[in-house]
DNA sequence: TCTCGTCTTTGATTCAGGTCAAAAGATTAT
DNA sequence: ATAATCTTTTGACCTGAATCAAAGACGAGA
């Protein structure tokens, strides 16, 4: 969240989010096409978006922990363009769009910061392509294990431990691999010594191996 | 660009709009790196945008025509995330994003319909994601046939006949596939007569046919 | 007009990842 | 605790697209 607000500035913005909502596992905070009212701050827990095509194949477009903004999909054509379901009890921060314009008007901070949280998914999705469109099987899990690590460091967890949220098959859907794939990479990493992985739990035993993996031009 | 503004209202958007800038083809609007400073609103020309990883595999994210808002990958960092090389000789408007943000505090229809465009860059992105993990050769290449020539019709050309602006290795790079896979795809639709091909210049003979192709189920 | 360089097509072959199948672990419900 | 269900792993095999290679086609410049 931003920074730099006077007292009364803060009081509202808190005013704005002061409004929570419960999402348990398994259930979507929105669907694709629902309309569009407001974007949500995730307080806790983890979530995956996914797009399907009218043939029913599913995409998930990304996953989202604390701290992150979800929503901004909805904004073009006021309603949702993809799902944004619970992959474990969550709570988010309720932001009602029409306030966040309002007030982005007076407070220019804020206003930077909503352009900041959209410009970043556009660049975080341009990475995604980039994975998609170029990258073999064992790079895709490779940079997506490191993500997922520095992201949850980020928030005071292990940058060597997690518990993946995810089923493989999301994991699939998400890198563009099936799970067989999935879950056979994360055998050979383990065979390599490169990771330890129990069923969603993961241990990053050599970080560099996995970046070498990632982007090897760097390292030869 | 929006609409519904008082006279006055619209001279200073104009001031804005109102300085140009030449891209010849081949040449860089920006580079991956380049301080962020503006975005561009197309005139006229071609653009194609492109990250590239740090070993050096360059990935297509998306080609845009007149009309087109492009930039907004910078605004999170300060600086750009991709590149906007021109495919033809083409003219912008460099619209300083600090004036932007200062006019939409002002006029809350310019201020939606900047976060329109950006969210529609974000929902555009999720639909190539979903291409790029779910689609084969030939469903991308008709997804792409399709929307090129949907946004040609929208600004007033052919909806059946179109030059297209990029080489088999630029389509192949936006689609995930090598250029060889391209080509034998158009050659593919061209024996099937759903298309006519002449290097650059497509005719789409058949567009249901092309539809099918990019979503078999809405017509079993 | 001819040549050079670039882009495109096509063919032959290879291979990464998909598909199909089955077994082994987890997790939940009874 | 046990059964039932879901998830994950692993194996065998197949296939779509990549790779390698060569020949055409086109456009720019001499």
């Amino acid at each position: 969240m931003p920074v730099g607000f006077s007292p009364e500035e803060m009081q509202r913005i808190d005013a704005v989010v002061e409004k929570r909502r419960r999402v348990r596992q398994g259930e979507a905070l929105y669907n694709n096409g629902d309309d569009f009212t407001a974007l949500y701050a995730i307080r806790s827990g983890f979530f995956k978006t996914c797009v399907t095509s009218n043939d029913g194949r599913e995409q998930v477009t990304g996953f989202q922990m604390a701290g992150e903004v979800i929503g901004m999909d909805g904004i073009v054509n006021d309603n949702h363009n993809c799902s944004a379901v619970a992959l474990e009890d969550a709570e988010v921060c309720v932001m009602p769009f029409t306030m966040i314009e309002e007030m982005s008007r007076d407070l220019p901070a804020l206003q930077r910061h909503v352009h900041k949280i959209m410009s970043r998914e556009i660049v975080r999705e341009n990475g995604v392509m980039l994975l998609l469109g170029n990258m073999r099987a064992e790079e895709r899990l490779a940079a997506f294990l490191l993500n997922l690590v520095q992201r949850l460091h980020a928030r005071g967890l292990s940058q060597s431990e997690l518990v993946l949220r995810m089923s493989r098959d999301e994991i699939g859907s998400y890198l563009g691999l099936k799970l067989e794939t999935v879950s056979r990479s994360f055998s050979k990493f383990s065979e390599e010594g490169i990771i330890e992985v129990r069923q969603r739990y993961v241990k990053i035993l050599a970080p560099d191996a996995l970046k070498k993996i990632f982007n090897p031009q760097t390292y030869v």
